[in-house]
DNA sequence: TTTACATTATATTAATTAGTATTATATTGA
DNA sequence: TCAATATAATACTAATTAATATAATGTAAA
C-alpha cells in the first residue's frame, strides 16, 4: 500500500502543530505569562512572585502548578521557600520573542 | 496621590500580557497554525490551502475568518480566488520561532 | 515536644465563557 | 450555471477561572 509523500508530511506537520499548540495554550493566560516573564529573568520563589505581580496566593499556586505539569518550569526547595526556574528551551525561546514584540521599550 | 512606580510597571506589564495573550490564543489551534505556516511561506489562495492541508472548506473559511478578524492575515482578490498573506509582524516572529523549535529537521 | 506561624500546595465548587464540526446556504465572479 | 469562498445556524462537548477553605511542610520558639 502506497502512502503519498505529501500525506507523510501532512501527518508530521499535524503532530508538530499539536505539540506547538500545547505550548501556546499553556502560555495563553495573563498570569502565567507574567510569571514566566519574571522567572525567565532568574530563579524566583513564590512569595517574590506574589509581591512582584500582586496575584493571590492560591491563584499563583494553581498557575504555577499548570506550568509545572506542562514542564515549563522546575522547582528547588530551600527551607520554607520553593524556587522556580525555566525548564523548557522552547518556552524560553517563545517568551523572548514575545518580549521583543510586546514589551521592549520604544526605540 | 502617589502611585508607586512598581504599580505603573505592573499595569504596563498587564496590558502587554493581555495583548500578547490575544495573539497566543489566536495561534492556539492546529488548523490555524498549519494555515499560518503555509501562508508564511508565501501568499496562498484558499483552494491551495485546502489541498495542502486537507481541511474541509467551511472549517478552513471559518478559521481564516478568525485570522482575518485578529489582523494576522490580509487578503487580495484575483478573479474567483482570494489570496492570503501574513499581515502581522508579531505573528510572523512567533511563527518563525515555533518553526525552529518544533519543525526544523534534526541536526 | 508542643505550639504557632510562615510558605506553598491542593481540593472543591461556582460561575462564566468557549471551541469545534457539521450542514446548509449565500455571495461573488467567470 | 458552475467554481470558489464566506457566512449562518446548530449541536456538541467542556474548558477556564476565581474564590474559599484546608492541608502539608518547614522553622522557630515556648
Amino acid at each position: 500500500m502506497q502512502i503519498p509523500a505529501n500525506d507523510l508530511n501532512l501527518n508530521a506537520m499535524r503532530v508538530a502543530a499539536d505539540r506547538t499548540c500545547g505550548l501556546l495554550k499553556t502560555l495563553s493566560n495573563r498570569d502565567r505569562l507574567l510569571l514566566l516573564c519574571q522567572i525567565s529573568q532568574g530563579e524566583r520563589c513564590v512569595s517574590e512572585l506574589e509581591t512582584a505581580l500582586d496575584i493571590h496566593q492560591p491563584t499563583l499556586s494553581q498557575q504555577l502548578g499548570v506550568l509545572r505539569d506542562e514542564g515549563l518550569v522546575s522547582t528547588r526547595r530551600e527551607g520554607k521557600w520553593i524556587y522556580y526556574s525555566i525548564a523548557s528551551k522552547e518556552a524560553l525561546a517563545v517568551i523572548e520573542v514575545l518580549y521583543h514584540q510586546y514589551c521592549r521599550p520604544p526605540q
